[in-house]
DNA sequence: TTGTAAGCGTTATCAG
DNA sequence: CTGATAACGCTTACAA
């Protein structure tokens, strides 16, 4: 691989000159041709690390979720990857599987990597962490959850209103028993998705039973037990939402050990994959996530607050849910 | 963020002697104390760049695959991006989005960013440039699939046996017309897994039928087409192996829209998501690669081959995989 | 064991 | 518009 140096000796010029070519200044038209001829020839390509040390800049942004196996993450990923590789950034992607201590230590990870930036999904308390990060001028943009007490751009699904429009269309359907299933209770999602529940229980003035939401993990396993707990209370609901993906793939599990008929003795309500839909049956209602407009905001913000615009910072975009019902829902029959 | 030159100053060491503490050279006990808390109340970090333009080491990974949604990619990647990151490596993962331009696009993408090391699924016909990359001692392991006629290391499954396992347990349920959804007929992963179907056909002397191997994209709308039209021939098959997840889901939504009655019409066996055959029903045998022991496998050979251990090179890892046969396959009824 | 000094390939300043 | 030159922070002979 060969350097500016080797450029310059090739053509006879400068390697001020041949730096100032690449980086788009002014140069006659004559040796314009010159150098990008030999810069072909040679094929030269610049060095990232050499130009990292003068500038101080990596071109690369960190990303963190909680886990690569996660296909909403991933799946918003994919379009941030994507954008931000146009735009001439390297994206290094780390996952802390779920655990909080873990993102801790990956964040340090990616922090000693020098990135330009991050897009992360926080779990943890690292707040004087980002912090540092933000009076370092390496902009931070949080995904699917804010954090608290915290001033950071932010990019989400509108949680509440998602459970709400999921919760109405069941109540708007006669029931009045409806279960929710949601993630653990501190959890910023899980507070929106319950207070959705709860605002259009009020608005409908229909009677909540605290019996009826249940707060688990977000695990395949967390869905299970919830659905199954649910229907083995004495009183049990007669329709059901379940709040994420991995908990809707449990909660299906559940159902089908248990042989419960749905939608006759149970309405259900998932989660994020839409395919989901049409592969179990009856196809099942979603509540989706816009994941390519969320991805595509975040990473156009960051290019933005890269490019050292921080105007209306900090933003936050709370992106609408889509909600298609199936045949997983009916009427209540009282 | 505090240099070397301020870990000198404080401690009125040299900047050799802190490179060299840094480094793990020798230094004396008395000193190493002071440098070390020198070290933490400065809050020095090396800085990567400055350090990987003088040993011309990134201690960056470049990963590169087809799609960040699919799961059975990213649950390898996500094994060797822990086990990488162990190791003290960064890890820059690419999706080429199924286009084998694209591929050429990220892989040269990855290359400027001066990667230590590749590991990729190749759709492309790129062999000059990873030759090229061999040849500048940048390590490559190729994942899932070989490269006919490329001296590379590869770690993947045993496709081969894992459709002959497969199809074995078909046939030996009295099957006689069983179908099989391939790939691309060009993939390496598709024309493997035609010939354990050809190869147990012939063990078991059952004569094929060429109208039952359909070949396929590996997407859910393929899989759709194709068992749509298995299932619509004169002459259909009782029984019918799927050989990715993705056209295992668009086989299922088929099923469902057609409603054949499985096993009882039609026997099936999916392809490497275990949840799925608990979540349809009845549950859904399948295929299941190791894609655990893929990530890890890959992510060893890797650190091996960057420490210069070239050890048996090309060495080729074929994993062996699990088939689960559940319900959805049942003895063929005359 | 420790220090000196020469680069690594770029960018940026300043003079020509 | 072009060129000489000084950094950027680190590693690494080589010398002390």
């Amino acid at each position: 691989m060969s350097t500016i140096k080797d450029v310059a000796k090739y053509t006879g010029l400068s390697i001020a000159t041949i730096s100032k070519y690449i980086n788009g200044g002014n140069v006659l038209e004559e040796n314009r041709v010159i150098i990008k001829e030999a810069i072909e020839k040679l094929d030269y390509r610049r060095n990232e690390m050499a130009r990292g040390l003068k500038t101080n800049k990596t071109m690369t942004i960190g990303i963190l979720i909680p886990s690569l196996e996660n296909i909403f993450f991933t799946s918003i990923v994919s379009i941030i990857e994507d954008h931000l590789s146009k735009e001439g950034y390297g994206t290094i992607i780390c996952d802390f599987r779920e655990d909080a201590d873990l993102e801790q230590v990956k964040l340090e990870f990616l922090v000693n990597k020098n990135i330009d930036g991050i897009i992360m999904v926080s779990y943890g308390a690292d707040q004087k962490y980002i912090k540092a990060l933000q009076d370092k001028q390496v902009p931070v943009i949080l995904l699917d959850r804010m954090l608290r007490g915290l001033e950071c751009d932010c990019v989400l699904a509108d949680n509440l209103n998602a459970s709400y429009q999921a919760v109405e269309a069941l109540i708007t359907r006669q029931h009045k028993r409806i279960g929710i299933i949601l993630g653990p209770e501190e959890t910023y999602t899980a507070e929106e998705r319950s207070r959705g529940y709860i605002r259009v229980h009020e608005d409908y003035d229909v009677r909540i039973d605290n019996a009826l939401m249940v707060s688990t993990d977000y695990t395949v396993e967390g869905g299970y037990k919830a659905l199954s707990d649910l229907w083995n209370k004495p009183d049990r609901p007669s329709a059901v939402m379940v709040t994420n993906y991995e908990m809707t793939i449990g909660a299906i599990m559940a159902i089908n050990d248990l042989n419960i008929r749905v939608p006759d003795e149970l309405s259900i309500i998932g989660f994020d994959n839409i395919q989901m839909s049409k592969v179990v049956r009856p196809p099942l209602s979603i509540v989706e996530q816009p994941m390519k407009e969320i991805g595509m905001t975040a990473a156009k913000l960051l290019v933005k607050r890269l490019k050292g615009d921080y105007d209306s910072f900090p933003a936050t975009y709370r992106l609408k849910t889509n909600i298609y019902i199936k045949e997983s829902v009916a009427k209540f029959q009282g």
